[in-house]
DNA sequence: CTTATTTATATTAAGGGTAATATATTGTTA
DNA sequence: TAACAATATATTACCCTTAATATAAATAAG
């Protein structure tokens, strides 16, 4: 079985291959009954235009490509969801790639994705992509990139991201307000952005609320966030600080289990003797005992407002109108359950 | 900045396009000097051949097309991070759709798949479909078809899946041998064949260790496998059966895991009171406290190896070799976990 | 020194679609 | 009825690569 083509709808009719294609997008200067009988074949015979042939003229894919970090992660997974259902809704396809936190990884797959003739290219970046290089380059060819989340701040290209150091400061300060006076934090390894800013949120709730800053209660947990890191950073905690210690502000909520793990086994009561709030709310948090409380990342908005830009980059690109860059920061919202 | 094409390249050292594309190609017609001094420039320009010509040349795509039912799911997302891994080691690029068990949607992104001109095809089908001729389509269309987990066994290709009445099985006398003797069931929905499966190896299980099949200890839980499914079935449980019931083997870990928040809130000790067992090892069922006996179901290699039988398929097709379809069981490996 | 062969390059066509241009047919106007 | 539009269709060229074929130049054999 053989896909159908113009010339097979040209032939049957015979007419030529040009009116035929003509016909099809109703141009005026094709009769009527011409464009009728041609719609009626093409129909019954269910063309569809060969993609290859469509792209080489006009240098268009229908198609974007996401590159992420990894896929197996409640974040992504849920931001690819929202990629894939913009996407679905313009009739655009989707290339996933997943740079595994590699930096040569990222760099091949954007050409790649440059070579294939994306028409927008999606990409959060690797943990350890320190030269942009490759992203420039994405911009000289003019296809439309949005950075979201692990974003590059001296690209200049539209960007979606969340406010990581206020949400923490909103964290802390609510873990403040509700009478926590020693507020751990258990942070993520020194280098990623996100987690740089979730800590500097901690320090600046800690010193607006006149509590003063304690190194020691800053746990580093870079064992690649697993939730072992929390059980022992949890395990730490206690035998360095004992009861001198009332709440945790985890760098997120696998942290934030992985302690809750610890003290329920150590039948150290939650939250009465010791606080947690987690942070992006992963599914699983609602689900542990006791409830998690955390921050709202709304991956999925993250999702659809960054494929949102992209389109109407791609849009405005096809229209020749001038793109301006937008930099867009997505609500987080305190969740406020049993932990704290 | 534009694209290099065989065209700058040929100009720049005055010679024909062809000599320019056959001497890239090692072909043996083109001499020595000629193909180093190609060879260089293209390098220098950073020339990549245009992937919508070669598409149309020679009607591949290095790109294959994978649809499943969700993407924010552990197992799905798994899945898909194999698959893109092994794509990736063969160059190939993975376009994934979400048919959000729709029917229609799936039959539709099949006709976008197959219009695009992938190579090969993979699809886990939604639970809706019951009607298989857009997969009948893609093998008419000589594309290489993989169904993994969500098959349909009328559809004469390869196949790769999970033993569930097996699992189900194993797990169950697994309950049965520990000396729980009141099992309950929480199955899925009457329709999808992994709930059937799965209620039918518990029920084998049952009988073959002469424990009397009780309908009346089966829930059904189809509020989407929500994780409240599993609270409520389990207030029900213990409503109807009170003492009377010892374990449980829940069709996911997501229906069990509600069940544990119920009985945690409630102070019915598990498994001393009740025993657990879910299905799937998602990634919260080791977290979550007690941590949860399962089945692991290795997702990874579910994806790993169906993508491999489609490369080979890919392969085979290419060389004009026959393809002999296969059927894959991906082993399960009972977790034995605190809940037990 | 001519003819056959090898070697190296160029030309043409094809893959499928579409824009720009050309031709043929019909209808209108002076 | 000639001259001109308007209408409808066809031809050509192009997007870029590559296979099949053709040509030219260099070498070998008779």
């Amino acid at each position: 079985m053989k896909p159908v083509i113009l010339k097979d709808i040209a032939d049957q009719l015979g007419l030529s291959i040009t009116t035929v294609s003509k016909a099809l997008k109703d141009y005026p200067d094709v009769s009527k009954k011409t464009k009728a009988l041609v719609k009626k074949l093409a129909h019954e015979l269910n063309y569809v235009p060969n993609s290859f042939a469509v792209g080489l003229r006009s240098q268009t894919s229908k198609t974007i490509g996401v590159i992420i970090p990894t896929m197996v992660h409640y974040f992504f997974s849920t931001v690819i969801d929202a990629v894939l259902k913009e996407a679905e809704n313009r009739d655009y396809m989707v290339i996933i790639m997943t740079s595994n936190e590699n930096y040569e990884l990222e760099k091949k797959q954007v050409d790649l994705l440059l070579n294939k003739g994306v028409d927008g290219i999606l990409i959060s970046l690797s943990n350890r992509t320190r030269d942009f290089k490759h992203l420039q380059k994405i911009l000289d060819y003019k296809v439309p990139l949005v950075l979201f989340d692990k974003i590059a701040k001296t690209i200049n290209c539209s960007k979606v991201i969340i406010d990581d150091r206020k949400a923490a400061y909103d964290a802390v300060t609510y873990l403040i307000k509700k009478g926590y006076k020693r507020i751990s934090h258990f942070r993520g390894d020194l280098n990623p952005q996100n987690s740089i800013d979730r800590f500097l949120g901690y320090k600046k709730a800690l010193t607006d609320n006149d509590i003063p800053y304690d190194p020691s209660l800053v746990y580093i947990c870079n064992n690649n966030l697993d939730f072992k890191d929390g059980y022992n950073s949890a395990k730490k905690l206690i035998e360095d600080h004992g009861d001198n210690v009332d709440a945790i502000f985890a760098v997120n909520d696998l942290i934030a289990i992985g302690a809750i793990n610890y003290f329920n086994q150590k039948k150290i009561a939650i939250p009465e003797k010791i606080a947690l709030c987690g942070f992006s709310n992963w599914f699983m948090s609602s689900v542990i005992s006791p409830s998690l409380s955390t921050i709202e990342q709304n991956a999925y908005k993250m999702g659809e407002k960054s494929t949102e830009i992209l389109f109407q980059e791609i849009e405005y690109k096809h229209k020749n109108i001038n793109i301006e860059y937008q930099k867009v920061v997505i609500d987080t919202q305190l969740v406020i359950r049993k932990s704290t």
